[in-house]
DNA sequence: ACTCCCCCCTGTTAGC
DNA sequence: TGCTAACAGGGGGGAG
């Protein structure tokens, strides 16, 4: 469930809590969390013990903390870079705490501060060390792994021309091309069908049929949306998506698509619909965001997932 | 080159 | 009540 809003709501708790202190020790509980760190947890832990956690970076779903040389004036070479994945969490805690069930990856530093720590009941996120690649002028350095991803709509480098000129590239449905991190970073399931909702257009739409007004448009709603659970601290429906101090965000009382499935669309009243698609679950108004023409039923025998 | 789909995980919940 | 199956879903990687 970490979008770009709860990815970030974490990140400014890292720069408050994390930030400028100085790494003595790693433990890795459970090779899968560092399993994109090919060269194994041993590696892993030995490239940040004795470095110093930089201000915390993001793009889309992914935030980096460069690993800085306590006695050097250097830029970092790598950085520290954490994927939440469904389930991860960035918490700090004192060492008395008792550990979390999932934990998978402790860090103490040097001061009497808390530790770090990663804890995933689903596995699906991930730590590893990457180098930062060369920073271009005016633009800030990205660990290489992550150099396909598309800047997020809330960076000044997202270019709406270009993103719109993506789409229409692009011979696939809105929705796909909203969850494909390499067009637009940070947009997940959740933030997708609220954008739309907003936008008053169905995720079924094809990409290369898209106006320019309307992908502006959209991105519009994009950055409005997520702005507002950035407000209230993200988007939470368990105790899974947390910040650093373990709190949950409450925006899942803001949604107006998403797991509102028979419920009055909050425009028009008419019921929200769920459609399973891409294996997900998707919420839309049928009569706000009307199912385009090419993708209506032709025959009342043929299945159509919208 | 581009597009699409499966699969990696575990805890909760719905259904029989 | 107890079991099974569906569901939640980001994104890498391979198939087409």
């Amino acid at each position: 469930m970490p979008e770009l809003p709860e990815v970030e709501v974490v990140r400014r708790g890292l720069a408050d809590w994390a930030a400028g202190r100085t790494v003595t020790r790693i433990d890795v509980y459970h090779p899968r969390a560092v399993r994109r760190h090919v060269a194994g947890p041993v590696d892993f832990a030995r490239r940040q013990t004795g470095l110093r956690l930089e201000p915390p970076r993001r793009r889309g779903k992914y935030l980096w903390l460069p690993l800085a040389r306590p006695d050097s004036a250097e830029p970092p070479a790598d950085a520290l870079l954490a994927h939440l994945g469904m389930s991860g969490q960035l918490l700090l805690r004192s060492a008395g705490e008792p550990d979390e069930k999932h934990l998978r990856v402790r860090y103490v530093f040097d001061d009497d501060g808390p530790e770090l720590r990663f804890a995933d009941q689903r596995t699906f996120g991930h730590l590893m060390v990457a180098p930062l690649a060369p920073a271009v002028v005016g633009s800030e350095p990205v660990p290489e792994p992550i150099a396909h991803i598309a800047a997020d709509p809330m960076e000044d480098a997202f270019d709406v021309d270009a993103f719109h000129a993506a789409l229409r590239r692009r011979r696939t449905e809105l929705k796909r091309a909203l969850l494909d991190q390499s067009l637009i970073s940070g947009v997940g399931n959740i933030y997708a069908d609220e954008a739309l909702w907003r936008a008053r257009m169905h995720g079924g739409r094809l990409t290369a049929n898209l106006t320019r007004p309307e992908t502006g448009r959209l991105v519009a709603a994009i950055r409005g949306v997520m702005a507002l659970a950035l407000d209230q601290g993200g988007t939470s429906f368990d105790s899974l998506y947390v910040n650093v101090n373990g709190e949950s965000g409450y925006f899942d009382r803001s949604l107006e698509a998403y797991g509102r499935r028979d419920e009055p669309c909050r425009r028009c009243g008419t019921p929200i619909r769920r459609v399973t698609f891409m294996n997900r679950s998707s919420y839309f108004c049928p009569v706000c965001q009307p199912v385009p023409r090419s993708r209506r039923p032709r025959g009342a025998h043929q299945a159509d997932a919208w």
